[in-house]
Order: C-alpha cells, then sequence, then structure tokens
DNA sequence: CTTTAGAATCTAAGCGCATAGACTATAAAC
DNA sequence: GTTTATAGTCTATGCGCTTAGATTCTAAAG
C-alpha cells in the first residue's frame, strides 16, 4: 500500500496539488473552507508529506547535522560493557555483567555540547541529525551527512584539511572545540582566556598565593593553550614564572611527579589543573603523600563535572558551558540558512570561575 | 554559486549521469577507469550527493527517527538554570548562574536510551533524526519527523490514539516503555516481571524476609505494573499479603509516611521501592528516624542509577538496561526497512538484579 | 573476419513537492 | 451593466537523483 501523496490528496478533496501544497505552507493564501476539505481529504489518507520531496523542491532541508566521536563507545557509559558493543544479538544475560560507569566523567562533554545544540535546534524550528561512525568509514559518512542538512557542525577532523575545505564551500560548517584556523567555517571554543585569568586572580588577590604551578597533559592542544594563558598572568601579575607538570592520569605516574615536589620541598601554593578529572586525581595522590587541601597546597581544575562538587574538599573550578558551546553552533548555523561562511570566523562560549573549598574559600560564588 | 549536481559532475568528466550516479551506489558496474574519472571530477566541484533526491528516488531515506519528550527543559542540567532556556540572545554573564544538575538523576533515563538508539543507528549505516518541541507544536512537529524517516520511536503520546493509528499505518512505530496496547506498533518496556521477581526472591531466600511493603508513585503505570508483580510473587512464595505505600519523592510526605509505620511498630523486614530516587530518600527519611539499613529494615530500588552506588549503604536494586531499550528500538525499526507493523508486537529490554548493601550482602553480583 | 555473450554505458521516466505565472471567481467602484 | 482590483485556484515546470530497459562496446569463440 503506497503512501498517499498531494495528488492523492488533491484528488480526494477535488483541488488541485497547488491548493494541498498552499493549505499546509501558506494557509492564509485558501480559503477557510477548502482548507478544511483538504484537512480532511488528508486524514482519511493518512497522508504525510514527503520531507524528501519538500526539500528537493526547495533546496533547502531545515535540519542541522552534528557529527560525533567516532569512538563512542568509548562512552563511559558503555565503556567495557559487553552488552554495548557486541551488537544487539548477543542478547544472553552473561552478557551484562561489564564496568559500571565512571562517574568521574559526569557530566560529559560530547552530550551537554550535543544536548545545547539539539535544544537550539528545535527552538528554532529545526531537526537534529547525528551521525557517527563505528567502523572504518568516517569519510563517507561525513559526506553522506552533509548532503543531507543544511549546516554542519564536527567535533573533530581526521581526515585531509583540502576535504574539509572542499567541505566548508558547501556548507557552513562549525568546527567544535577548536578556537582557531584558517578555513572559511565557523570555529568554536571556550573563553579560555578569562576563566584562566580569573582563577589566577582569585588565587592571587583573595589567597595570596605566589607560587603557581600548572598541571595538565600537555600535548592536548586545549590544555596547551591553558598553560599559557596562566604564564601570561602569572607575569603579568608580577609572580615567579608559572612551571608546568606534564602528567597523564594515572595515578602512579602522578604519584611519583608529585612526591618528587614534595622530596625537594618545592610545593607550590596552588597546583592549578588543566581539568577536573586531572584535579580530582592529584587531590587523591596528595592525599595519599598525606598533604592536606587546600591547608598544604590549593587545586583547582577546568571543566565544572559533577564529581567536583562532591569531591572533598569540593573543588574550585572553572565551569565550562558546554550547552551554551552547542547553542552556539546550532544558532550560528541556523543563521546562515546554508549559505557557507566565506570567511574563517570565531566565537567563544563562556566560562566562569565557581569557588567552591579546594581553594580554602567556603563555597561562595564570585 | 549552486551546488553541484550529477549533471555537472557527468559533463565535466564526460559520461552520462547514469553512470556518475552508478559511481557510487553500484561501483561494481562501472569500470574502474571510468570510475577514478568521475572521483575526479566530482572532487574538482566538490560534489555532495543530495540525500532528499536520492530519498525521493529511492523512496527511502535512510533515517530514523527519535522524538523526545517535549520537556526537556526539565532536564537535570537545564533546570532551573536561566542559560538554558531563555534562549541564546540575552548572553550576559550574570545569566549563567543557577541550580546545580541534580546527581540522583543520572544517568538521566532518557539520554540513555537515546544513546543507545544511536549507536544501533550508526551500527546499521542509518542516521538519526532527533525531534522535540518546546512550544505547543507538538503535534505538527511529530507529523515533520514522520515525513523524514523509514521509522519513528516516541517516548510518550499525548494526542489521540486515532492520530497515532493513522501514524502507525504510514510508518513503523515504536513505543518506548509502555509494554503493551491494541495499535500496531512495536511496544517495547522492561523486563519488569523478572525484575521484581528476582528482588522478592532474593529478599526470601537470601535474607529471610516475610513482610515485604511495597513504596511508589502508585498513579504512575509503570509503578502499577511493578506492584502488581511483587504482590503476586509475595503470595505464591507464601508470604503475607504486600501492602504498598503510596507515596511521593518528597521528603516530608515521606517522612510522615514511615513515622507512622514506625510509631505502629509495623516496620517489615522490607521496604522494596518503585526506583531508586525513591530508595534514596527513603534512606535519608530512615536515618532521621534512626532506623539503620540493612540492619533494621532492608531497601531496595529499581532503575541503576549512579547515586545508587554511591549511596551508604550502597543501594541493591534492579537494574534496568536502559542502552538495550534504544538498541532493540533502533533494530526493530531498521528491520522493516519502512514497512509499518500490521499487527500490535512487544519486546523487553533486559532487567538485572544488582545486588549491594542496602539487602544486608556485601556486594556480591547474583 | 564474423558472431555473440556479457560488460559498460546511456536514455528516459518518475519519485512528491513548491511555486511562478496564468487563469477564474468575487466584490467593490464606477 | 461594465470595469477593475484582489483573492482564490490551477497549470506547468523543475528540484537531483535512481533505475529499468535500450544501446553500444569489448573480447572470446568460431
Amino acid at each position: 500500500m503506497r503512501r498517499a501523496t498531494v495528488y492523492d490528496v488533491a484528488e480526494r478533496a477535488g483541488v488541485s496539488i497547488a491548493t494541498v501544497s498552499f493549505t499546509y505552507r501558506q494557509p492564509n493564501r485558501v480559503r477557510e473552507s477548502t482548507r478544511r476539505k483538504v484537512l480532511a481529504a488528508a486524514r482519511e489518507l493518512d497522508y504525510i508529506p514527503s520531507a524528501n520531496a519538500r526539500g528537493l523542491a526547495k533546496g533547502r532541508t531545515g535540519v542541522l547535522g552534528l557529527y560525533s566521536f567516532d569512538l563512542l563507545l568509548e562512552h563511559p557509559l558503555g565503556q567495557g560493557n559487553p552488552a554495548s558493543d557486541v551488537g544487539l544479538k548477543s542478547d544472553v544475560d552473561s552478557d551484562l555483567d561489564g564496568a559500571e560507569p565512571n562517574i568521574r566523567a559526569y557530566p560529559l562533554y560530547v552530550d551537554e555540547v550535543q544536548r545545547g545544540f539539539e535544544l537550539e535546534c528545535w527552538h528554532q524550528g529545526q531537526a537534529v541529525l547525528l551521525s557517527s561512525s563505528d567502523d572504518g568509514k568516517r569519510g563517507e559518512s561525513i559526506t553522506d551527512l552533509a548532503g543531507r542538512v543544511d549546516g554542519l557542525a564536527l567535533f573533530s577532523w581526521g581526515e585531509s584539511p583540502e576535504a574539509l575545505k572542499r567541505l566548508a564551500k558547501t556548507i557552513p560548517v562549525v568546527m567544535l572545540s577548536q578556537s582557531k584556523g584558517d578555513l572559511p567555517v565557523m570555529y568554536l571554543s571556550f573563553d579560555n582566556e578569562s576563566g584562566m585569568n580569573r582563577i589566577v586572580d582569585h588565587l592571587v588577590d583573595v589567597h595570596g598565593a605566589r607560587r603557581i604551578v600548572f598541571i595538565g597533559t600537555l600535548d592536548f592542544p586545549e590544555v596547551g593553550v591553558r598553560l599559557d594563558i596562566v604564564k601570561r598572568r602569572v607575569h603579568k601579575r608580577g609572580l615567579p614564572a608559572c612551571r608546568p607538570i606534564d602528567a597523564v592520569l594515572d595515578h602512579r605516574v602522578l604519584y611519583q611527579a608529585l612526591a618528587h615536589v614534595v622530596r625537594e620541598d618545592k610545593l607550590p601554593d596552588a597546583l592549578v589543573c588543566a581539568n577536573d578529572q586531572m584535579a580530582l586525581s592529584v587531590m587523591d595522590v596528595l592525599l595519599d603523600l598525606g598533604i592536606r587541601v587546600p591547608r598544604d597546597v590549593i587545586v583547582t581544575g577546568v571543566d565544572g563535572i559533577l564529581a567536583g562538587r562532591f569531591a572533598t574538599p569540593a573543588l574550585t573550578t572553572v565551569q565550562l558551558y558546554m550547552e551554551r558551546l552547542g547553542r552556539l553552533a546550532a544558532d550560528s548555523l541556523a543563521e546562515r540558512d546554508g549559505q557557507p561562511w566565506k570567511e574563517p570566523r570565531s566565537a567563544m562560549a563562556p566560562a566562569r570561575l565557581v569557588v567552591r573549598e579546594s581553594c580554602g574559600c567556603h563555597g561562595q560564588a564570585v
């Protein structure tokens, strides 16, 4: 049984297909009585307009696309959970054990950005098309997605810059969490500058800190950016230069690094961590080392994850407004109405200092 | 500048448009050398196939749809946060304060189901179209969504049953978290039966419980279902009939209800709660009442939220595999390839007993 | 060199809608 | 009664692709 089309509805209502179309798209051009006839016919035939045909005719789809990371299986909810990655078929009960999600990852960066993107799209009356690929067909699936939408937001870009350049000539593209570049796309990132500056200022102004050490996995671009900002601010405030510690999220490695610092009796006033997960790990290690936070040393993070609120002491951090980033992306794309940018553009989502206990304050907002 | 089409590519490559199409869709029908010519031309012209035109020609979109709740603004991440609901324009800093997310809601039901849906779609090479509505245009936006996809999953249905019936005649529809009904759709729910039975059996067999009381907001359909199962099992095991307590997630109300029970000296062996949030609240109240869990009374939940793991004592519960529910939905829809179901169907996602401390065990899985 | 099966390519039609521009009905103005 | 402006409706076309069926090319067999 074929789906009903405008032709069926038109015939049944005794009008032309144009009138059917107008009934939906420009109702005020159709006489009230006619409109009712058409809608009745449509209801009787279970008519649902084909978005494909509409999109083809209008040259616009009314959909914005978001391309997620490939490795979504590394999501903390799916991690190591056989139920997650074996597909649906091996449905036996014994598959259902597995690692429980890692609370230190909530709320997840990607998910929050995605949520903001969705909300803003709906607010604008656009639908959201999500895509990703779990096998190697990344390039193909991005192209496929691009063919379906009026604008595209990407979390990362693994292919050649030429391919992205070509894509960006055809539809508007937003690069999420990349602060700048020279392709004609919209680069969206967080306001790391003001966030990190506010941390340093707070440490100096309120807590009189002088020796500030930065800890992070330095080969992550975002981390490098934050380090540079801290360095500059520390210098501007007339403090001794900020030494970075290059570390990874591994208890043993962190332990050695920090034990070294302690042994040398060079404990700084504050350990500014590149993100909250690092900060929480650092606090774990300091606990093991018998060093009290914030009394012996201040610890701060960046991100604003849930676990930071419930840590002891509660983590002072820079809250990044992930949802805002997503909304910005959707809003920017919707505004273009399918027109690619001609020049590189960039914008930032806000970052805000949240003062809790790990700096020595008692949880007031600043 | 118009987007390139098959015609442009065909002309540039010196072939017909059919050959261009074959190059992408049936590459083995095209000679290697020709294929290369075509792909080169396509690259030079930044050609991206129009999914609209393809969908129109093939009568299939390759997209599955998920319609979320209307009130996504009630999401715990957005709750009360002005940054969330005022739209993007009022971008001043002072907007950024607001309630912090409620940890007791994680991981959120909807999000996990959605995630499963996405993963399974990608696994099947389908894109995912999400939609929702923040104003009153629910009906329209569902129809719009339906016109864009080969299959549709719905969290709930607020409109008339007739409208849903009509929808279900046109494309395959999955109703999430509704166990049965008589429309020709796929009803998907959790295996409450085996989950609740296992709880009761565990309480009886391992902890020798006899007096079991069920607590929940009884006018939620899901809660009613669970209560009935517990009642039946309790009866089957030869225990005294299971009394339900109708309660809401409000500390004061819960306090009064439980204080009453305590005053009457009728504390049961176990309080089986309809879900984890209720269980956590019950444990809060019991603490206030000076009643120890699990020594004085056993408490159990249903859901498997994160907060249950970190509660003291850790919550014994029935873990519902939300992601599985989402995967099931996507898988069922993909299988239909656009063909609506003719008869009502139903399926269940697994539910599994997770034994932790609140029943008196020490965290072993069962 | 001719025949012929099969591979490669092409021609032509149609998918369901939107909309410009043509046409008709209606009503107000003359 | 005629003219004219306007609202209402229709005809006709094109959006970019897929694919059945027609046509042409290729190469092995005779």
